[in-house]
DNA sequence: TTGAAAGCGCTAACAG
DNA sequence: CTGTTAGCGCTTTCAA
C-alpha cells in the first residue's frame, strides 16, 4: 500500500493535520517540523494523493484540453505547447477529442467537468451560447475562436494575411485568388477580410472561392475551380488545402511557382516536405497552446475573472519555394528552403 | 453546486446508499426504484463525481499516456488510436510528454500514478527495470519496444522490412544500404536485423551506416556518408530520416529514385508530400494506440494479470515514387501516387 | 431489497 | 505553531 499522511505523521510524531500542512502550506509550520517530516515522507517514498486533496478543495490540478478534431495536424503542436506548460505548471493534461461532433464534445465536457480546474477548447464546434454556459461552470480559454464574454487566444489573421498580400505584391502580382475553409469558420472570415482589405490598400484584385474542405483532397478538387478562372497568386484558407492545390496542379500540368504562386496558412508539419516547399503564414501554433494554458490558469488559481480582450498571437510568413513572379516560368524554383 | 447522491436520494424519497447502488450495481436494486431515481438524478442534472468514487474505490476510469517526445510525429497517430479506444471504453486519457528526458519521464508516473488506472509508454526511454518496477504498481502496456514481464504492443518489424527488402529485390536491385537510427533504439535492432536475413535469404548485400539521428536533419547530414560507398537502394530507420536523405540527394544532384532508391519506415503524416512520394514501410500506428489501451484497460479490469506474448501488429509496404529499378534515369517518376 | 454507519486520504476551521 | 474535529461525495459492509 502506499503511505498516506497518518503513515508520515505517526513515524515523525506528530498529528496527520501537520503533515498535510507541512506539504500544502509550509509556511504554517516550524520549518524543523517540516524538514522532519519531509524526511520521514522521503524515506516512506510518501506521495500526497492529488485525487484525495483534490475532494476537499477541488484542486485537482488538471485541466482539460478538447480539440474539435484530433486527425487534424494544425493541433499537434497546440497540444505539445499545452502539454509542456501544464507540466511546467504541476498540471496534467487530459486530452479529448470531439471527432467534430457537437454531441461528443459535450460528452467530452460532462465526463470531465467535476475533475478539472478548467478547461481549453481548440476549435470548437460548440455554438457561441454552449461555450458560454460550459464558461459559467469552469474558467474556460477558447482556442482559434473570439467567442464574446469569454477569454481567448487567437491568430493574428490579419497580420498574417498582410504579409503574404505584400509579399505577392511585391513579386508583381496583380490579383489574388483566395481559397476559402469551411464556411461557418470564425477564422475563415477573418482571413479573407485581411486579404481583401489588404488588396483593396495596395490596388489588387481579390477573388474567393470555395468554400473548401480544409484537407488534402479538398484542395485537390478546388484545382478545377481555380482553372476555370486562372491566376497569378492563391491563398489557401490553410496549409492542407495549400498542399492539395500543390498536388492538383502538378497534375494537371500547372507549374508551381512558375504558372501560379501558392500560399498556405498555418504551417504544418510537412509543408517544407513538399515540392515546391510552401511558402506559408505561420500561425503561432505552439505558443497558442502555452498562452491558453497559462491563461487557464492564471484564471483557475487566480480570484477575479476580469478576462480581458483576446490574447492575439502574431503570425509570420515564411517564404518558401512555391511563390515567385507572376510568368517567371521556373525561376522560383531555387527558392526551395532546407528549414 | 453540482447535485450529488443526496439531492438526488432527498427527491426520490430513498437512501444516500440506495441512489448509489442504482448508479454503480443496478442489479441490486430494484428495478423500479432505479427507474425513479434515474428519472430523479436526470431531472436533477446529478452525474456521478468520478473523483469522488474513486476515493474509496480506487477507480478513476482515467489512464495515462506517457510519449517519450510528442514532438515525434510517429506518436501523433498513436495518440489518436489511444484517445479513441479510451473515450470509447469510457476513460479519459491523461497525455504525458517526457522530453525524451528519464527525469521527466519518472516524473510523469511519479505524479499519475495514483490517479489512474494504467499507463501507456510509448517509445520509454526508461530501463527495462524501472519498466518493470512501475509495472509493479498499476497495470502497465509498452508500444514500440519489448521489455520481459511487461505487456508490450508492437509493430511487425520484420514483416515490414521484409517487404521492403523483397521490393527491392523485385526491382532490381543487388545490394541493400540501411541507414540506421539511435544506437540503443530496440526497433533499430529489430529492423537491420531483419533487412540482414531477408536480404541473405535473397542473396543481396546488405550494408548497414548510421547511427543517425531520427530527425530530418539527421538524414540530410546522412547522405554525406552514403555517397562515400555509392549504392542503389537505401532503406531508412524512419521516414523523417529518409526525408531528409530525400533533400540531401536533391541538394547534392542524386536523383530519386533515378540514380538511388529510398525507402522510409512508419508512412507519417507528410510521407506523402514530399517529393517523389516516399515509398515506405507503414506501421499500424493508430492501432498500436488502440490495441494497446484496450490490453491496458482488459488487465486493470481483469482479474487475473496473464500477460502473454507482445501483441504484434503487421507492418505493410506502401509503394510510392521514391523506388525503381537500378540506374532507371527518369523511369520512376511516373510512381508518384496521390493517395 | 433497503437503510445506517463507517471510511477512502486529505484539508480546513477551531481551539489551545 | 500544533492538535482536534468535521467533513468532501461516494462506496461498502452489516443489519434489518
Amino acid at each position: 500500500m502506499r503511505p498516506t499522511i497518518y503513515d508520515v505523521a505517526r513515524e515523525a510524531g506528530v498529528a496527520p493535520s501537520t503533515v498535510s500542512r507541512a506539504f500544502s502550506r509550509p509556511g504554517r509550520v516550524n520549518p524543523d517540523t517540516v524538514q522532519r517530516i519531509r524526511a520521514v515522507a522521503e524515506l516512506l517514498g510518501y506521495r500526497t494523493n492529488l485525487l484525495a486533496r483534490a475532494l476537499p478543495t477541488g484542486k485537482t490540478s488538471m485541466i482539460a484540453l478538447v480539440v474539435s478534431d484530433i486527425t487534424n495536424p494544425t493541433y499537434f503542436p497546440v497540444i505539445r505547447g499545452a502539454e509542456a506548460a501544464a507540466a511546467e505548471a504541476g498540471f496534467t493534461l487530459l486530452l479529448a477529442d470531439a471527432q467534430e461532433s457537437q454531441h461528443t464534445e459535450r460528452e467530452a465536457i460532462e465526463r470531465t467537468l467535476p475533475v478539472i480546474e478548467g478547461m481549453l477548447f481548440s476549435g470548437p464546434r460548440l455554438s457561441d451560447t454552449a461555450i458560454r454556459t460550459a464558461a459559467q461552470q469552469v474558467p474556460v480559454v477558447v482556442l482559434h475562436r473570439a467567442v464574446a464574454g469569454v477569454p481567448a487566444v487567437v491568430t493574428d489573421n490579419a497580420l498574417g494575411m498582410r504579409q503574404a498580400v505584400e509579399h505577392l505584391a511585391s513579386l508583381g502580382h496583380q490579383s489574388i485568388t483566395y481559397v476559402s475553409g469551411p464556411e461557418a469558420s470564425w477564422a475563415d472570415g477573418e482571413r479573407w477580410r485581411a486579404i481583401r482589405e489588404a488588396c483593396a490598400k495596395l490596388d489588387m484584385r481579390s477573388r474567393r472561392i470555395g468554400p473548401c474542405r480544409p484537407t488534402m483532397s479538398g484542395g485537390v478538387s478546388a484545382v478545377a475551380d481555380l482553372r476555370r478562372q486562372p491566376c497569378t497568386a492563391v491563398v489557401a484558407y490553410n496549409d492542407l488545402i495549400a498542399i492539395g492545390l500543390l498536388r492538383g496542379m502538378a497534375q494537371a500540368g500547372v507549374r508551381v511557382p512558375g504558372d501560379v504562386s501558392v500560399v498556405g496558412f498555418d504551417d504544418i508539419l510537412g509543408s517544407d516536405f513538399c515540392t515546391p516547399a510552401l511558402t506559408t503564414v505561420a500561425a503561432p501554433l505552439r505558443a497558442l497552446g502555452t498562452a491558453a494554458v497559462q491563461h487557464l490558469i492564471t484564471q483557475a488559481r487566480g480570484s477575479t475573472a476580469d478576462l480581458g480582450p483576446p490574447i492575439v498571437l502574431p503570425a509570420r510568413l515564411v517564404v518558401r519555394g512555391s511563390t515567385a513572379p507572376p510568368g517567371g516560368g521556373q525561376r522560383g524554383r531555387k527558392r526551395i528552403s532546407l528549414v
